[in-house]
DNA sequence: GGGAGCATGTAACGGGTTACATGATTGG
DNA sequence: CCAATCATGTAACCCGTTACATGCTCCC
């Protein structure tokens, strides 16, 4: 009889990211199945860590619940038609508990490809980097919108607390990031006035 | 005889993402190592980007030069030891500046732990998730001072203009993040006073 | 002498993606 | 009736990582 219920065994830490992520949707305590998730994870998690495809989520839903750290059942919702919904357990909590006491989380990746572009201007035309910064600033500020209005949603459900701060931050960084965009604009337009 | 000497075939696109970082460090003219290419990148890239491990680095110059993007010739220091450095040619000047002017970069990936901890903060201890973004903002500010670091020393290099530009976008970055999270701060202190 | 840095690679592995397949339900 | 959405999954693929291996040179 081994006696995991009591202690969280070493290896909790060797969960993916996406279980990770999925884990904590499914600790917000609904049940919901892979496509729920989904949709879940594209009006919350995508503005700050990102929207894994359809089929991982299935697959990290399959790891989670071999692990015994969510359980499933079927919903039959008409005849042929049902879909699995999944339910995080108490197992599943106390590794939650875990992760978010354990230090050091894993170092933030942001990866720019409009920055890299900037970076590599030389190679290109001005005209057009100015351009795709246009469209970049557009895009940011229509996300920033977005954030915003699922923070708003979120802010009164009880329990959804963190989930609206963390949408809050959301929106500013998006905010942050439309400004900064606009210094670019200005450095690569004064360019060659400097020095 | 295929020309590909004077148009850029269709599948250019196809290079994966390290690829071009690579080849937009080679873009800079010099003749580098992989070793030189990696601790490039370390200094600028890694700050909007990511930094690429050392062996990738390998693998994409061999890609690169099998594609004729770059070549290289090995460097006899002393007698038993050698280096080979990659130069970009003709060709893959004509990808870069390709690749520079079409439009649409890809999506900017952000991927932040740290907000994923206040996202589910609500299945840990509030002490420690504090502790936690005390510790990320002393890190984000000691980086804000690596990339003006960095920033500063490019200034002055001719041709590094664009190069300098993205870090001193990368110091801005370092700076509004390390004030956001000061932000994050008061709404996590503040949590239970709302209604 | 020995450790840090220089320098280049191989091998195993896996996380995550795209594309594809399938079929039901709902609403215009 | 047809398109969009709901819903779940398989298969192929590959980018990129970690770990490991090797050996040099420089400098204290």
């Amino acid at each position: 009889m081994d006696d995991d219920a009591e202690v969280v065994t070493a290896d909790e830490a060797e969960l993916p990211a996406t279980s990770w992520a999925v884990l904590g949707i499914l600790s917000f305590g609904e049940q919901l199945s892979g496509y729920d998730i989904k949709r879940w994870a594209e009006q919350s998690l995508a503005f700050f860590y990102w929207a894994p495809s359809q089929s991982q989520i299935y697959t990290e839903l399959r790891r989670l619940e071999s692990h015994g750290l969510v359980v499933s059942r079927v919903e039959q919702t008409h005849e042929a038609k049902s879909r699995r919904l999944y339910e995080i357990t108490d197992t599943g909590r106390r590794w939650m508990r875990d992760w978010a006491d354990r230090l050091e989380p894993d170092p933030v990746v942001l990866k720019h490809p409009v920055l890299l572009r900037v970076w590599a201007a030389h190679n290109g035309d001005r005209t057009r980097l100015l351009r795709v910064l246009d469209d970049y600033r557009d895009e940011v500020l229509a996300r920033a919108e977005r954030a915003e209005q699922h923070r708003a949603n979120s802010s009164a459900v009880p329990g959804w607390r963190y989930s609206s701060i963390a949408l809050g931050w959301s929106t500013r960084y998006l905010q942050d990031e439309a400004a900064r965009i606009g210094w670019l604009r200005e450095q690569i337009e004064n360019e060659d006035e400097e020095s």
